[in-house]
DNA sequence: CTGTTAGCGCGTTCAT
DNA sequence: ATGAACGCGCTAACAG
């Protein structure tokens, strides 16, 4: 005795008006007389009558879902940000629906369009590139964008960030004026254009200031994880470096313990600045310094920008750039 | 000049042919013949169609869509169940709609009627403990539900999980052999039957198994922060306890980095053992031994098993335990 | 203020 | 192997 799927047709006969009535009322429409409005809500209620947001989609070609385009829900990183989505998302009533896309990994395109195909109003991105045919998918598509903590170079794509360049600007300025003069950059993926263009400018930018000639031998590239960050120390050591700068605090991390363990005092030795603040920050011995990039208002902001694009209202800015701080913790001097 | 939508009949109309049939070769229906297969494909990809997933929806009361709903996608915890589930979703080509629902706040029953009224083909919860309002409307509704990583009293709820209890009399009872008299409990929130009632039976059994007597004093609930960890790790050496158990791996991070800031040498003075294994194990200085609770796989099983629900497939077990180990690293002997 | 009706885009019989 | 026609549950004119 399968319980009957209650529809709007059941709930108006039963309230004895017609089914329009019964969506006035549903949808909040002023042109309803209080008494049958109460009436209707209370067969609504005593039904249990839910509407079919699927039907509802289908007829007014909105379905108040978004989809959120994450390379890595379990890196703090995009997890802080989709946080920050998240939140303004369900403040606006929207649904969010989550897929992974690991960067560089195949049918990206197949992945957009499954999203499409669900008629989401908006969508979120928050990798760190896009790639020129996912970029077409999305031109060809109606569907409002957003970047999340990424940037698009021509600008042609809304998008919440910050400024890299300055940022690591800032950092290995602050790192030189403690008199280092080899500091070592290590990025993750120095093919997408965050890191191997603009924190790298950032860093090129900071050591041209202070007339010190830049050397790609104190540029590294490595995997984002802890183990990664052990093993280049020993490489970085052996450069003479007595700085680093780098990208990912789990990769940060990992220098950082492998530099303690083996014997080195930080930040007396050696300092090391990070880029996300995330909570592996406070967790490692000593704490560590880094970039605050603002992950979870990035990801709001973001959302939030999504909203007025999918109501058409006017943009000021198509890229927003959200203020960084620097967090100085016991990494540094 | 908006570019029309293009729908199923704006294909067979290209092709000659009817619009079942063009829905025949998109839902790879048999009964095709395969020139007019092809052309039909031809057609569909020149006209760039692309099926209107909530129209499909309406019509086949399937939405190949779950509900995921998540305390906080920020804590390493529910993320790796995430990871499992999103893996194993999308292999199976199901959307996720991602839910956040912090324990004890309000309108839950609305958060859960909104994702139902979305027509999800099923629902993964992992919050660590389900309201009895919530069960009601879970009961309610006809949707398969599994829980990831908690556990209903009553096994009436599908669910994939560790054994609680057996997990935390092994590693206390480790704490024991290595001739601890006084070991603490430290407990996220104890008002939740996985830290408050199987994680602390497992402690108690431990204890008695050694005939050792079980102090309340010994007991601590802390938030699941760095903070909480750091702060109350002073209360913890004044009880004169050498080891502590932790549910939780920031609050065991915050404890430890207290410890060690405290001049106390860990292992040799001072054990501690946390519960997730997340990356912070790891991070940490000393890292951090842990139950190794398998967080992705239990996320995975967990959808695998749904997904078997939604097919109408026989289940052998509603309740999947699965098999946790102890991972060995340096805070404890 | 309320009811009637025509779609929304597609799956699915039931004929042919 | 293919087509015609109905219905999924709801929104949005339009008419009254």
């Amino acid at each position: 005795m399968d319980k009957k799927v209650i529809t709007i047709y059941d709930v108006a006969e039963e309230a004895n008006v017609s089914m329009a009535t019964i969506s006035r009322v549903v949808n909040g429409n002023a042109n309803v007389k209080e008494e049958t409005r109460k009436k209707v809500m209370e067969v609504i209620d005593r039904l249990n009558y839910r509407p079919n947001a699927v039907a509802r989609g289908l007829a007014s070609k909105k379905s108040t879902t978004i989809g959120v385009i994450i390379p890595n829900i379990t890196d703090l990183y995009y997890a802080s940000l989709a946080k920050g989505v998240d939140d303004v998302a369900s403040m606006y009533k929207y649904n969010i629906i989550l897929t992974s896309l690991e960067e560089s990994v195949g049918d990206e395109e197949q992945i957009i369009n499954n999203l499409l195909s669900k008629q989401v109003d908006g969508l979120i991105y928050m990798g760190k590139q896009i790639s020129k045919k996912l970029k077409r998918v999305f031109m060809h598509s109606k569907t409002p964008l957003v970047l999340a903590g990424s940037v698009d170079k021509n600008n042609e794509t809304a998008s919440v960030h910050i400024d890299f360049v300055e940022a690591v600007n800032n950092v290995v300025t602050q790192l030189i004026h403690n008199s280092h003069k080899k500091i070592a950059f290590v990025g993750g993926n120095l093919e997408n254009p965050i890191d191997g263009k603009y924190r790298l400018d950032g860093y090129k930018k900071a050591l041209k200031n202070a007339n010190i000639n830049f050397s790609s031998d104190l540029v590294f590239e490595a995997e984002n994880s802890v183990r990664a960050g052990e093993a280049i120390f020993d490489v970085i050591k052996n450069t003479n470096a007595t700085a680093v700068y780098v990208t990912d605090d789990l990769l940060a991390a990992g220098i950082l313990n492998s530099a303690v363990r083996s014997g080195i005092s930080i930040p007396e030795d050696f300092e090391i600045i990070t880029s996300n603040d995330t909570i592996l920050c406070e967790v490692t011995n000593p704490k560590m310094s880094s970039i605050e990039e603002p992950l979870y208002d990035i990801g709001a902001v973001a959302m939030r920008l999504l909203t007025k694009m999918m109501n058409q209202e006017q943009i000021d800015e198509n890229v927003v750039k959200l203020p960084y701080s620097i967090v100085k913790r016991e990494s540094t001097r």
